[in-house]
DNA sequence: ACCCGTGGTTTACAGCGTAAGTCTGTCTCC
DNA sequence: GGAGACAGACTTACGCTGTAAACCACGGGT
């Protein structure tokens, strides 16, 4: 005797049943995947197997879908670092366990990111629907009880939120380009050379041209660690207790 | 006898002739209005006296639109201070300069910087289409010619960039907040109280709930000057020369 | 007189988000 | 067993979007 199933509804096609996380969950793959102009409503539907309306029974609207899905990101940032490896002890460690925290989710969905970069800098995290106090909450009170006064507490969010918004920001779209397939258009030769003169104009940017190959370099990694590091020496300095 | 005008096309409605300009510049302002989201085509053309359609003789498409409104921001900022303040002299008073620049332009359009933000983060400045390259071929010869190393002055491009994308981001984010209006939904009654359970929980919160005030307030003037100082106080310290 | 480029309009269409109505299978209570 | 009730999907329909394509008006140039 198969064991019993909790939902008799399943119509032997082996589909889930739908919920709101289940949608949610998906639309992030699909923006992952097609990114999220291509997310529409009918589109995400046909990939759950389903009519576009039947999502609407779990997700008021388009708007509030996209809310739950930065929502469900931010959900995912991990609040404290693990107790067995002491991070929590400094509050440098705690501070660096965070970036990186951030730094993985925003890397696992660069096309998530800057979704959430715009509609949820950490000005507005305070503001209904409220999305991360727990991690504002935490926060401050790491801060604090590492013996930083309230206003200083306050005052390093918004230089660390600051400054991981700006970092992050500028290494999704660094590694986007990287990695994008180059656009070429493959319409009909008909296409007159307009890009000719969109081309590096050495004569007038000659240190722009001869650095470019450095430019586009990519160090985002150490890069990252390195200003990390400025950071928090400089909030040491800052604030030396 | 009045002066004489050069264009003799003028249908007597008192409306300049179309232009990609124009258009552009009226993108601008309607978004400045009433936000990006509410900017159709349609929408544009009825505020030029215009059918929709013709705009498509100036520009690409929606799209298009779209990348010459960042681009006419982009060309806003200024790339080198004037002469007579010779804040050129040093480089600290070069890179204050920029900032300064910059932020004038991002606080003037905020609903736009966003996505100035997410569409041109300096990693993709020097991609076709070039919006920006004057203002990095600036920026690198100025750091040059004052006497720092090649990869010095890019990577102090770079942070100096993923600094100004943060700071800015946030500013814009919270003068937004703090300037619109209070979205009252008035529907009809119906609506029951969902949000109650988004008030912020005091018991599980309390850090948050005792500091809100003072999370809320707006220092980001003068937190843009201290966090710009600091940044420059750093550099120095990195790159002693 | 003709033509043709310039700068617009008109018409048309596919695809979008979504309000409203409808079907269908299961659960519950008698 | 029968009767609602009801949840969870599908169906239809509407207004609005971006935009392709065809169509005019008209002011020189030859």
């Amino acid at each position: 005797m198969p064991r019993e199933r909790e939902s008799a509804a399943e119509p032997a096609g082996g589909r889930r049943p739908l919920s709101r996380e289940l949608i949610v969950r998906e639309a992030i793959a699909f923006i992952d995947d097609e990114g999220i102009t291509a997310l529409t409503m009918r589109a995400l539907a046909g990939r759950l197997g389903v009519e576009a309306m039947s999502l609407y029974r779990y997700v008021n609207g388009r708007e509030d879908l996209l809310e739950a899905v930065v929502g469900s990101l931010v959900e995912r940032i991990e609040v404290a670092p693990p107790d067995d490896e002491g991070l929590a002890a400094n509050w440098h460690g705690y501070l660096q366990w965070l970036a990186h925290s951030v730094r993985d989710v925003a890397l696992q969905h660069p096309a998530i990111f800057p979704l959430v970069a715009t509609r949820h800098p950490a000005a507005t995290w305070l503001r209904p629907p409220l999305r991360s106090v727990r991690i504002v909450e935490q926060f401050l009170t790491t801060l604090i009880q590492h013996g930083f006064r309230e206003e200083q507490a306050v005052e390093i969010y918004r230089v660390f939120t600051s400054f991981l918004l700006g970092q992050l920001l500028l290494e999704v779209a660094a590694r986007g380009e990287s990695t994008a397939p180059v656009q070429v258009p493959l319409d009909e030769g008909d296409a007159d050379v307009p890009n000719r003169d969109e081309e590096l104009d050495i004569a007038r940017f000659p240190t722009v041209a001869r650095l470019r190959s450095l430019l586009s370099e990519d160090h985002s990694q150490a890069e990252f660690e390195r200003s990390l590091e400025a950071l928090l020496d400089r909030l040491d300095l800052l604030f030396a207790q």
